[in-house]
DNA sequence: CTCTTGACCTAGAGTAGCTCCAGCCTGCTA
DNA sequence: TAGCAGGCTGGAGCTACTCTAGGTCAAGAG
């Protein structure tokens, strides 16, 4: 799979794709005889992984740290567990955030709509 | 007010705040005799609405012609609550990024924890 | 009355995380 | 054999901060 389909598959943008191979955040990816990218089903597992953790907010270093710790095996699956837990509870918060803000949304939307009422009356 | 308790208030940053001025997203703000900004109680509400805005996801973009349109007058008032509802439906929709991203997540973990469950047994 | 401390000021450099662009190569189709 | 689509690299540009250097000013300590 090339880098098109990748990005379709992944939801990541081109750009994004190599962008994240240059930083270190993907396995080493397989190349074609003309130097073109070629993405394995499990490539494209991990860049729709990364496309979710960065959507919801992880910092590009913790998706670094991950995609090290995958690297390095067996041994670093309770520090990823803790990772992954840790993004967890950050999606509690920013749930949190949406309703604070929603919150002051609907306040803020009723006075102008009772403003315009008055303006049209 | 100045500017160390209107950070602490909006929760935004000193050097937010002094950004966000730059940028002309707040209104004039006032300044004592030897230069110092001098917030009032408006001006916190604005700085703390600008903070859920942009915690929420708001670009920059957007929260300028909000506060342009705030300092135009109320023939603006349509347009502003037509910007708030955007911004209101955007919430919806990163609440559902969250929840996607939860349900990767709780699946990546519950495959981690079998893994960490055979290796101990 | 000077000295230190701390809060503030500005301009500008640095950072994260992309995004776009120029210039080049390759393979397919007409 | 020319044109076009799709890929490649290095590097510039962008957004939204964040930090630093170098300076002013006011108040309290010695």
């Amino acid at each position: 799979m090339r880098i098109r389909e990748a990005a379709e598959a992944s939801k990541l943008s081109i750009d994004t794709i190599r962008y994240y191979e240059k930083s270190g955040m993907l396995p080493k990816i397989a190349r074609n005889a003309t130097g073109q990218r070629e993405f394995s089903p499990d490539n494209i597992e991990w860049l729709t992984i990364l496309y979710w953790l960065r959507k919801t907010g992880m910092p590009m270093k913790a998706m670094r740290s991950y995609a090290q710790m995958v690297h390095a095996g067996d041994e670093t699956v309770g520090d990823r567990i803790a990772l992954l837990r840790d993004h967890q509870s950050r999606l509690i918060d920013r749930r949190a955030e949406l309703d604070r803000c929603d919150e002051i949304l609907r306040h803020k939307l009723a006075i102008y709509d009772q403003w315009e009422g008055e303006r049209q009356s």
